[in-house]
DNA sequence: CGCGGAAGCCGCAGACTTGCAGAACGGGGC
DNA sequence: GCCCCGTTCTGCAAGTCTGCGGCTTCCGCG
């Protein structure tokens, strides 16, 4: 049986009397509309279309398939049309547990509209915490969390690099100099964690690549960490697309390849399938080009 | 959109209960079948199936869908019927140019079986040569040749490695002694072509690895060829399907990369898209898992 | 008659998909 | 209680597909 999807394909050159029109309707590349005609018209084993430098035509076979073609896409289009449906009526409200930054992050974006356009009566509710919280307990349905934690009683996916550097204000360098080798942080203020944090892969790098250095100030939030670096107490590590959003910091040590982890979108395996969190786990696996930007930089 | 063809998988393991039952309906692998069945989760955003380690079973939500995803199957079935219809009408001869020894090999195998069942009204009639037929005088609508020949004014698609190594029969062997390297070729008796094949490939060759050899017989075909080694008057370089399926020969001397070509289906270009062509040289390219043990060997 | 734009075609590099093989799990029969 | 069979899941390697950029062709217009 010949591939279904190459349809489309072919109702596109139908539409558009050419590959490379066809290719912008369906967001791809003008190469690709002629390969899966080719291949469809392989499998069938006819030409569909007749080649012209001024594009493409249908063949008298081409056309007569046409109608059988758009019964397919009739019937793809009502099994859309029942998901969209469906969809408006998944309701309830899903906890979501990130870390803070990330929250204002994502509500600038259009992620979380598109969320709702699509899911309408359910409602996102953050739980924001720099801290692990555990889906376990129920504290949250899902989190969204940079970590070594592949959990292994979660169910979870990539959704994205987290990618950490060094970053001191224009105001701080100007008046202390600038790192350049990671060995020179010793030498500088360093912004550091709280002990409630202690065990934050931030705080151990410092501690292992500074145990010497002078730590000026304390937080208990990778926030907290980013109003001290803006305030010119201190260096400190960030996260890049964090501390490339604001103008008045530099990053002064590019990324550091101990500190990079992998964004997740987790859930307990009992809820993954339950519709609710579903809608959310699969959406922001959907939208891992849309994230990139807020989670990698 | 989501992707048509994932349907295929959903309608599968509904009437199969099981990726791996669905997975042998389809012919491919289990893994793949979860693994677009996944993807079409993912692109639908809920669930469609309950995971059981005895098997999956379909959600609430996807016994929904399963109405629609079996309407897209009818239209497409309806679709390929319709092919079918069309291809009994495809009628009248499609003549083929090969090599002799392709013919009997082709007939004995099934391939050929396959395409006048497909295309009942369709005859292939076979024009028999060892030397080039010129496609454009018309001497034939489409070749199957194993050669440098990318022709530039013919369209072609590989169907196959063509490979060659060099044979003696057993009781040769058993007279003279066994080739065991190129260069003690020149001490055996050879089978070569004479002057009408001389620019073959394999003619070629000989005189360049053996040039002072004894050319006991000279043939104008690869038949000739096989024969006269088959009567162990000398050795000679043979199709290794060929050479491999007579249990008299031995392969003395394994591939020879120098005679390696790619195995075509050539047309010109005006009469590939003509129903009768393009049925035979598509059938060919979709045959290629079958032609393998015909043309590779 | 030459020029510009739109379209198709081709080769390459990178991304993605597939198949394969092995691990883990659970149910049913003995 | 143990083993076997069927099933799902995962990591890896090979193969395939896509996107990209450059090239060619053809048509229409000045």
């Amino acid at each position: 049986m010949f591939d279904w999807d190459d349809l489309k394909y072919l109702l596109a050159v139908a539409r558009h009397h050419s590959t490379l029109a066809a290719s912008r309707a369906l967001q791809v590349n003008q190469s690709t509309v002629q390969r899966r005609l080719m291949e469809l018209e392989r499998r069938i084993g006819q030409p569909l279309v007749q080649r012209h430098s001024t594009g493409y035509r249908l063949t008298d076979y081409g056309t007569q398939l046409l109608p059988h073609a758009q019964r397919v896409e009739a019937a793809a289009q009502a099994l859309e049309q029942h998901v969209d449906a469906a969809r408006r009526d998944v309701s309830g409200v899903v906890r979501v547990t990130c870390p803070e930054p990330l929250v204002s992050r994502l509500s600038q974006s259009a992620v979380l509209e598109r969320f709702h356009a699509r899911y309408p009566a359910l409602r996102v509710e953050f739980v924001m915490s720099d801290k692990y919280l555990d889906l376990r307990k129920g504290e949250a349905d899902v989190a969204l969390r940079s970590g070594d934690t592949d959990d292994g009683e979660l169910v979870g996916r990539k959704i994205g690099d987290s990618i950490w550097a060094v970053y001191a204000s224009r105001d701080y360098i100007e008046r202390h100099g600038r790192p350049e080798r990671i060995d020179e942080l010793a030498q500088h203020a360093l912004v550091g964690f709280d002990d409630t944090m202690a065990r934050h892969r931030a705080a151990q790098w410092l501690q292992q690549v500074a145990p010497a250095g002078r730590v000026v100030a304390r937080n208990n939030s990778v926030l907290g960490l980013l109003y001290s670096v803006k305030a010119s107490v201190g260096v400190a590590p960030l996260p890049m697309p964090i501390g490339d959003a604001e103008p008045e910091l530099v990053r002064v040590l590019g990324p550091i390849p101990e500190l990079a982890r992998i964004w997740r979108v987790l859930a307990v395996p009992e809820l993954r399938r339950t519709p609710r969190v579903a809608a959310f786990f699969d959406f922001m696996v959907e939208e891992v080009e849309a994230l990139r930007p807020i989670l990698t930089g």
